[in-house]
DNA sequence: CGCCAATAGATTGCCAGTCTATGTATTGCG
DNA sequence: CGCAATACATAGACTGGCAATCTATTGGCG
């Protein structure tokens, strides 16, 4: 799925797609093109993974749908709902915790100089 | 289990194993102590989910383990091997590349001064 | 014109892995 | 003496991603 360890990747999945959604509604095939693009090919989100995650979402009222059936191809695009922002503030804060909590526990073990030159 | 996000927390209890282990070797119950402590409470990690860790580090020759039955309560003794302290530094390394990744991605979302005054 | 690759959405079934619950036994304190 | 803390362990439930598979459209190439 990703050159990233996947056992770390599994649980930032949906703060993934959350932030590709805060720039705006698109749809599954654009969210899985932005997230590789975003992450420099680290991230190839599969099909298979992404749409139960977004049906998930959108269930919960984080997201909203809408099918685009104008042309041919029809597209579903997704949209944050106000919970959903407020919701990926939340997690996107639980992520910073959950960063600072790691990097205490390995302490001397990470190298202390992640700012490039 | 913890008062962070659990989904997050998931995977990296190796890694977390794998740490407090690389001050030396530490029985289970102790690796529990320590963890809390090097957390600051934040991750009680309960023996359900640890010795089951444990075990399959073991198998993988990642750990090797020793009982001490010189005093009645007997105590197993887990011990890195050159194994795990190898595949330790290479977990942290791709724990580093997944924090810098999704720092990425969240981009303008997460709060750029992490540096305590 | 026919075919294939890319685009676009979705589901099913499997499996790995954590969590809850439970079990056993020891030690020390009140 | 009983209870809480120490100490290790497993069974079963449940969650959730992933591979595989399906349908359908669009556009380009031979």
């Amino acid at each position: 799925m990703s050159s990233l360890n996947p056992e770390l990747v599994r649980g930032s999945l949906d703060l993934m797609i959350l932030s590709v959604l805060s720039d705006g509604a698109q749809y599954g095939y654009l969210i899985q093109q932005k997230l590789k693009a975003a992450s420099g090919e680290m991230i190839e989100l599969k099909a298979g993974t992404m749409y139960p995650i977004l049906h998930r979402l959108e269930s919960n009222k984080l997201v909203r749908c809408r099918w685009d059936e104008s042309t041919g191809r029809r597209r579903k695009w997704y949209e944050l709902t106000v919970a959903g922002k407020k919701h990926l503030k939340k997690r996107v804060g639980e992520w910073q915790a959950y960063v600072q909590c790691l990097q205490r526990i390995l302490g001397p073990l990470v190298d202390p100089s992640p700012q490039p030159a």
